[in-house]
DNA sequence: CCCTTTACTTTACAGTGTAAGGTCAATTGC
DNA sequence: GCAATTGACCTTACACTGTAAAGTAAAGGG
């Protein structure tokens, strides 16, 4: 493997942008660049040619490493999941959970751009797959039914994708105050009441409110104690009887 | 190539393609057929200039009635939320809240390609905001303080929304078994024994428990009996003391 | 009758994804 | 040591996109 990668003093030139001198393109350099070009300028504008100038490379080098534009995206879907990492103590489920999800969100916060990626797409690509095999397989390690074990997956993982979509459309909105220019005052007299309850002030309080009302319907279903709402678990007794689990 | 639609005789031609004979655009029309085009061939393949050969017209005559074909899509969306007709019945919040998520993700299985409109824009338009007041308005009517309905809101909104995404992502996939070619039943072991229930099979019933367990949580906040899991509310009487409602 | 407005068309342009084939260095086979 | 192959990238080309700019026909108003 050479690192000088085409010989400098030919017309062939080195690749001096925004990347090491001659090392070739790889996937994953690929993908990285290509998530901080959405990151940076937003899906709609991202093209394959733009990415190519931020490699140093011409368009169609990409297509030596994807066979489309929209493998290609899928591969930044898949970087996005593998960014959340899941939290090792495992011991109590319900609080392993909301880490979970609160990881999930935080992912969209840090690239609102990128996330609808994610949100769109089906989770069996590589790391999709790798990353509910690790879900399913706590909940199961905690005694927890296999397909009692889909069904959480499935309500949690809605649960965050939608609170994460609607924590990136509530920030995203130019702070334009909701209450549009006095419109709705007359015509929409709740929404004008409910306007600052609605805006980026307290989406991410709302976001764990409702996970902990989520979570407590999981944790009765697991015929655990539910947790206090509104923090961090602390042991109530005994609570509804299991039925499946 | 102008097929015969300038006059034909001595009127103002004639459209003959796909709509009445001689009848202005409408931004009604247009919306109609735009979100028909996207129903049939998917959101990606759709284009201003396939729309207005369905429409009989050239594709600079959107133009005139959207600034733009985000503008378009903006009116896309807003047809879709008008689609969800909110249930009469209010006298029991939970059972009503129940109803207007089935109803919502049912507009979301009617338009798999068109609902991400829907779901990664935000709610700050004319038909939408008409949605979040009249929600917002029977959760006040029903004695909810203003705060939390938006609490409510934003909780069951985001649930209803990533449902309706896995929904379609998951009848969308063309039934590839998720058991990918036996790649996983090694590496992957729970979700080669989960796949089953992650299929399109289980979403809806998922839906409806994941559902309800959600609005459990909303009734004990709202200090109501919380209703039965899995089922119809059978309306219990006023019950726990609220604490902010 | 002219003037403006409405509704649409024409033309044009910059930008898109990508198929087809080319180029040249490095590696391999003999 | 040299030919053949391969890997990684480039060039060209094409069909298609959204849309700016300007044109045109008919309807309505003064």
């Amino acid at each position: 493997m050479p690192t000088l990668r085409r010989k400098v003093t030919s017309m062939r030139t080195a690749r001096t942008t925004a990347r090491g001198q001659g090392e070739p393109l790889t996937p994953a350099a690929i993908v990285d660049a290509a998530l901080r070009l959405i990151d940076g300028g937003g899906l709609a504008t991202f093209s394959t040619r733009k990415l190519g100038q931020a490699l140093g490379v011409e368009a169609m080098a990409l297509y030596h490493h994807f066979p489309s534009r929209t493998a290609l995206l899928d591969a930044v879907a898949e970087r996005l999941i593998t960014e959340v990492e899941l939290p090792a103590d495992v011991s109590d489920v319900i609080a392993w959970l909301r880490d979970v999800a609160r990881r999930y969100v935080a992912v969209a916060r840090r690239h609102p751009e990128a996330f609808v990626l994610l949100a769109t797409r089906r989770f069996n690509t590589e790391a999709a797959l790798r990353f509910v095999e690790r879900v399913i397989a706590v909940l199961a390690g905690a005694g927890v039914r296999i397909d009692v074990a889909a069904d959480i997956f499935r309500g949690v993982g809605a649960f965050a994708n939608g609170a994460a979509l609607a924590d990136i459309a509530v920030r995203g909105a130019r702070e334009e105050a909701l209450v549009e220019r006095g419109v709705d005052a007359g015509r929409l007299p709740y929404v004008a009441r409910a306007g600052q309850w609605l805006g980026p002030a307290h989406v991410e309080r709302q976001f764990e409110r409702n996970l902990d009302m989520l979570l407590a319907g999981v944790a009765w279903r697991l015929g655990q104690p539910a947790p206090a709402f509104g923090g961090r678990s602390k042991g109530a007794k005994k609570g509804g009887k299991s039925r499946e689990a």
